[in-house]
DNA sequence: ATTATCTATAGATCTATAGATAATGC
DNA sequence: ATTATCTATAGATCTATAGATAATGC
């Protein structure tokens, strides 16, 4: 059951440069005719993928306007039209943008496996409380692809597949390993599937509900330590689970990934 | 740390009827001018609050028009204005019908405490896994929700306000109740708090979290297994903190509420 | 008399298209 | 010559209001 890409894994967590680009946009103050600089076509389509991630992620996509967007801009909403087609183009843009993004921050780093996975997540968590905006785009665009026939259903569902995928891939990698040490093998078939694909769930769901309770309420909940603690409790009672029936005394706390 | 009225809890995870109340609705077939049929204003409330329930559930609250509630209940969506004023008194009316609804679903059953209320949670869970439509309303609103300005935020920031007030005072019921056992004391004081705070958002988080992927993609979650799974994880890792210094066994898989 | 509904319509938006205009690149 | 942007406008919707009409309740 190996799956798919593997850059996927902070890609469902979120990453993604800054909020406002700033500088530019601010609605043109300029009296009559004062024409918009002119940009390069790769340039200025990321301007605008950034800002329609700022918008689709503060308003949603459906509330979210395209006279928004490219008011962000500083264009008129014809002119994101001209670059990207229509509204719905213009979500996926921003979704394959996202993709490419979290592709390019890895660079190098390559998906961690086994253990090291864990360490990532937690880290990942660590850092996105510190950027509200990314967190809340993903977020967003999550909830409202469960609506019936919203254009990001099957980038989100794909998403998961692939991230739980990932996660279970650790896990059995995890599992088999300490197994070995003990100069065992795994030899009850559910902890090579179903239990794995539960823990995986699990972890994801966890990670996706933090950030929807931090995001309404951040004196609330901790999302790091919360994150850390719950990613740290499914991965005791899966490793638990796969040392019986000789109990040991679980994981321990997973230290911190090096920051990067 | 007590915490508010103790019917959230399963408001949270979502009740109400089912979806399609059908019968009425389905658009006026009949020729020229023929009439609705006028109803008691309670009971034409209730039908459209029904409609919006699942209007809002599946399109979304910014997407979903007064007209389509309108169209299911077979008015105009006049008709639905003047019951209800505006679309978003509309949409808190529907929630606080789901609070009410909530409540009428416990009945004398009250909300159970310490780890009654963890079986409670597993078995929402089990039901839930039948009631698609009402936990994609919950689970659509609630993602709208972290969206700037949405009419429904307050309410959902207080519904997990007051659920993770239950969860921790169920963990600290439990806790407690262990020490006693062992002819202890609760001493440390994280015991009392913030772990408990902790693992309280994760077990809704992990709720919620499975509930999104299981609705993209039903066939790859297992709704009730691996919520049992997930909240069995996180009480046992949060009583073996309690445990420590001397590491038991931890609870044992959770036995099913019976059903009602 | 009250009030549930309807028709009609105002007033906002929103997406998308068409055609004009002005930079840029060859 | 290409193309980034703009203006103008069509065509859909959507929410909300106003006033008319027909059931129901006293």
């Amino acid at each position: 059951m190996k799956s798919g890409t593997d850059d996927a894994v902070s890609a469902a967590v979120a990453t993604i440069p800054a909020p406002p680009p700033a500088g530019e946009g601010q609605a043109p103050t300029g009296a009559s005719r004062a024409r918009r600089p002119r940009r390069a076509t790769a340039e200025r389509r990321e301007e605008i993928l950034r800002a329609a991630t700022r918008v689709f992620g503060s308003r949603g996509y459906h509330n979210g306007s395209l006279h928004e967007v490219a008011a962000q801009v500083g264009i008129t909403h014809a002119g994101v039209l001209h670059h990207f087609g229509s509204k719905d183009r213009l979500l996926w843009a921003v979704l394959e943008y996202r993709d490419q993004v979290d592709v390019e921050h890895l660079e190098g780093k390559h998906i961690p496996g086994g253990l090291d996975l864990f360490r990532h997540l937690t880290t990942t968590a660590r850092v996105n409380a510190a950027r509200r905006g990314i967190v809340q785009t993903y977020t967003v665009l999550t909830g409202e692809a469960v609506t019936d026939g919203h254009p990001a259903s099957d980038w989100v569902r794909e998403r998961f597949t692939i991230l739980r995928g990932n996660i279970a891939d650790a896990l059995r990698t995890v599992v088999h390993e300490r197994a070995a040490a003990r100069g065992e093998t795994v030899t009850d078939p559910e902890l090579d599937g179903v239990a794995l694909d539960r823990a995986a769930s699990s972890i994801i769901a966890v990670m996706d509900g933090l950030q929807t309770q931090w995001l309404l309420d951040p004196s609330a909940v901790d999302l790091a330590d919360s994150t850390a603690f719950a990613i740290e409790a499914i991965l005791t009672a899966t490793l638990a689970g796969s040392d019986r029936p000789h109990p040991t005394a679980g994981t321990g706390p997973v230290p911190p990934e090096p920051t990067a």
